[in-house]
RNA sequence: GGAGGGAUGGCCGAGUGGACGAAGGCGCCUGUCUUGAAAACAGGUUAGGGUCUCCCCUACGCGGGUUCGAAUCCCGCUCCCUCCGCCA
């Protein structure tokens, strides 16, 4: 949600926002027009309900029978007008709130113009892309090869694009589960365990309602929904709270399945695991201070990278250009590792900071310390790694000319003795 | 799933139609006193909105309703507690 500051003060600057991500500035002058039939509403309302409170205190006061009953019969007429009034301003409201709600966020200046993810920018290569002198088998055929993925089973008990891991393979996610979370501790992040679903409200204040709707995973009838990534929770612990600006930055991470129903259009990433309904993701999250939004954005790319590096993993950082800028980020970078069976860049994590997006909607703020008044942090969200992507870079890139996976040395404590899978 | 009780400010807790944005207490802040602190005393201490240093409006779990006027009455919902049932 965008501050209503910005449609009055800078209207410009919120066309031109629109523009750069290749959207109708038209909207904006939609807002302008209801603020102000808004605003003319309510002074007038206001003043009428002045003058009811007034009244009827007076009427509180006077003893005589028919003075009280002329001055209650004159109130009535107010009475009426009042709720009409307030019925005409609760609908512009919710007009004005709906429209709102629509509009993206506004990209950093720093974010390069672009139409599509064909003009991102690739900032940095960390590594060289691996390309052995031996046939690389791609995760779907070593997989089911080595018995650590069976898409049949997967797929028989629930559907296309669903799979099992198993034995070695189902141990190598848990320890990069486990693994991840640990390091992310380490730089500073404090570990949460979060409900799997949450209400409308919640998904409101992250920012997947209303426009990602058909992309979830509903249950009707308790009216809660399936978390397509961690940030949701994150960003619903905190909803309605006004935090001591003492206490920032705040820095999470979680572990959480991802649900998405997206509709996959045939023949894109059909193959393996890499885009499923549900997959796996580690999560970092903080609130900051505007003013230390950039350093902790850094911080966090950071952060991330270490998981690609310790993992041996060569990776690139891209910055996504204006045009495929998400939605509520302001501006975001992704990181891409190299995996030589599928050959191609996979994207494992994505680091964004949303401004004060996510915690308008959610209604997060804090108070500066010494200072009075309250004001909205700032919202930072990064993968720590999707871990399907994870896994597939790791059996390809790890692979041996004989069909086997060496595993990584920092996954070995949690893989019990096992060093190759094979 | 069934029966009952409850939800008020940072916390405890009063309030059953008008003087209540809300008694009293605790906590916190400021001042007086003090060499300093404590104690005592005095004052202050919610958030959002409006043509916003004054002033006005809104909010007593949430949403409706009754009324000139609702924390207070009515309806629906949510959450918490107790008991019964069921359950990993």
């Amino acid at each position: 949600m965008l501050d209503i500051k910005l449609f009055r003060e800078t209207p410009d600057l919120v066309r031109e926002a629109l523009r750069k991500r290749g959207m109708d500035p038209a909207p904006v002058d939609e807002v302008i027009k209801l603020d102000t039939l808004r605003r003319d509403l309510i002074r007038e309302v206001e003043g009428l309900k002045a003058e009811r409170n007034r009244a009827s205190k007076e009427i509180g006061r006077t003893k005589d029978k028919a003075e009280r009953q002329a001055k209650i019969d004159a109130m009535r007429a107010v009475g009426d007008q009042i709720s009409q009034l307030d019925e005409q301003l609760r609908q512009v409201q919710g007009q004005l709130n709906d429209l709102m709600a629509t509009f993206p966020n506004i990209p950093d200046a720093r974010v390069p113009l672009g139409a599509d993810e064909s003009e991102n920018v690739v900032l940095r290569t960390v590594g060289e892309p691996r390309r052995p002198d031996f046939k690389v088998q791609p995760h779907w055929d070593l997989g089911p090869a080595l018995g650590i993925i069976n898409f049949e089973q997967g797929v028989k008990m629930t559907g296309s694009r669903f799979y099992v891991l198993s034995g070695a393979g189902a141990r190598l996610q848990r320890a990069l589960i486990a693994w991840m979370l640990d390091l992310h501790i380490r730089q500073g992040y404090t570990e949460k365990y979060t409900p799997f679903m949450v209400k409308s409200d919640t998904m409101f204040a992250a920012g997947e309602l209303p426009k990602f709707q058909a992309n979830m995973y509903k249950d009707h009838e308790e009216d809660l929904w399936m978390v397509p990534t961690a940030e949701v929770p994150l960003t619903g612990l905190h909803m309605g709270e006004i935090l001591d600006g003492a206490d920032l930055p705040l820095r999470y991470t979680a572990y959480t399945p991802c649900f998405r129903r997206e509709k996959m259009s045939a023949g894109r990433d059909v193959r393996g695991i890499k885009r499923g309904h549900q997959f796996d993701k580690v999560e970092m999250y903080i609130y900051c201070r505007p003013e230390d939004a950039d350093a902790e954005l850094e911080k966090m790319l950071a952060d991330a990278e270490q998981t690609c590096a310790e993992l041996g993993l060569t990776y690139r950082i891209v910055q996504l250009c204006t045009g495929d800028l998400g939605e509520k980020a302001q501006i975001t970078y992704d990181i891409e590792v190299w995996s030589p069976g599928v050959e191609e860049w996979l994207e494992v994590s994505s680091v964004s900071c949303v401004g004060d997006f996510q915690a308008r909607r959610a209604g997060v703020r804090y108070r500066p310390e010494g200072e009075k008044r309250t004001r909205y942090p700032y919202t930072l969200n990064g993968s720590g790694l999707g871990l399907p992507r994870t896994l597939i870079a790791i059996l390809e890139n790890y692979q041996q000319p004989d069909g086997s996976v060496i595993v990584p040395e920092v996954l070995r404590p949690w893989m019990g003795g096992i060093e190759v899978i094979r």
